[in-house]
DNA sequence: ACTATGTCCTGCGAGC
DNA sequence: TGCTCGCAGGACATAG
């Protein structure tokens, strides 16, 4: 049930598989220097303040927070040494390359660190979505999913009048779940994604929770055998991801019990659901 | 406090 | 084959 794909979505599960590769490949290593493009839109901090606390920074490591890649950074040449976290968001389009100085600068690229090692780490987005930030303190703006307790979750979620699909969407209840995986877990929990959090029972709720935390572990599971194992000559990562049972899946028939998908708007977002399976 | 909607941006694929 | 057009969506702004 795994597809192999070079292009992605990058929700929690893809961004957690990003962090782990990048984790592999430059801890430990230094930025000795930093180049950032002329776009103003992908730096969310002014362009001195990401240069000042990235140079001469020693990359402790890289971590995944909601949908956010993490590089911990510790500057060594202020007394005393200077804690940072260098934060990227990689909206709908941005990747993060490791690769040699030699190679061909990639259209849309953004932000290059070059690290004592050879190395360089760089940000392309085409779509100019994706956020580069430098921070001391980053804080997830919702609960991790993964980690979620489900009283928390139920007291966030319930009584909501908005659609359930949107509330799984938004980033301050639910840090990482985005569009597919909303479709995914809505579909494992039985639930439509137009009905409104206010009208799910607890039980519901409950199937709910557990419904988002299996689709993103097995996503994650399956992402994982690929870390470090399929990047290209570029420096490109390729991914193993689960087979969506509706997301993208419109007029096909329900893997369970063969009804043909539909398709909705929701909060402007496709949504795709069995009408069988979901009530 | 909450909710709904519009906007950004480029690549790609459907359709003619 | 080559063109146009509309869709894809995360996060934020804005309005109600």
């Amino acid at each position: 049930m795994l597809t192999y794909t070079k292009r992605f979505m990058p929700e929690l599960p893809e961004v957690e598989t990003i962090a782990r590769g990048l984790a592999k490949r430059v801890t430990g290593d230094v930025i000795e220097s930093v180049w950032l493009g002329q776009k103003p839109e992908p730096l969310k901090s002014p362009a001195r303040e990401i240069a000042a606390a990235l140079e001469h920074s020693r990359i402790l490591g890289v971590r995944r927070v909601g949908k956010h890649i993490v590089f911990d950074l510790r500057q060594n040449h202020g007394k005393p040494p200077q804690a940072w976290q260098w934060i990227v968001h990689l909206g709908m389009t941005g990747r993060m390359q490791v690769c040699e100085p030699q190679t061909e600068i990639a259209k849309h690229t953004h932000a290059i660190a070059r690290l004592s090692s050879g190395k360089e780490v760089r940000f392309v987005d085409p779509r100019r979505f994706g956020r580069l930030s430098v921070t001391r303190a980053f804080q997830a703006s919702g609960i991790e999913p993964l980690d979620a307790k489900f009283e928390r979750f139920l007291e966030l979620f319930r009584g909501r009048r908005t659609p359930i699909k949107s509330a799984l969407l938004n980033q301050k209840l639910l840090s990482g779940v985005g569009n597919i995986y909303a479709d995914e877990s809505l579909f494992r929990a039985g639930i439509r994604p137009r009905r409104r959090a206010s009208a799910i029972t607890r039980a519901q709720f409950s199937k709910l929770l557990a419904a988002v935390k299996q689709v993103l572990q097995e996503a994650i599971v399956a992402g994982g055998s690929s870390v470090s194992d399929y990047v290209d000559a570029d420096g490109e990562e390729g991914f193993f991801q689960l087979q969506h049972r509706v997301y993208g899946r419109e007029g096909e028939l329900c893997p369970v019990c063969d009804t043909r998908i539909k398709r909705v708007v929701v909060a402007g977002r496709s949504s795709h659901y069995c009408p069988q399976c979901q009530k």
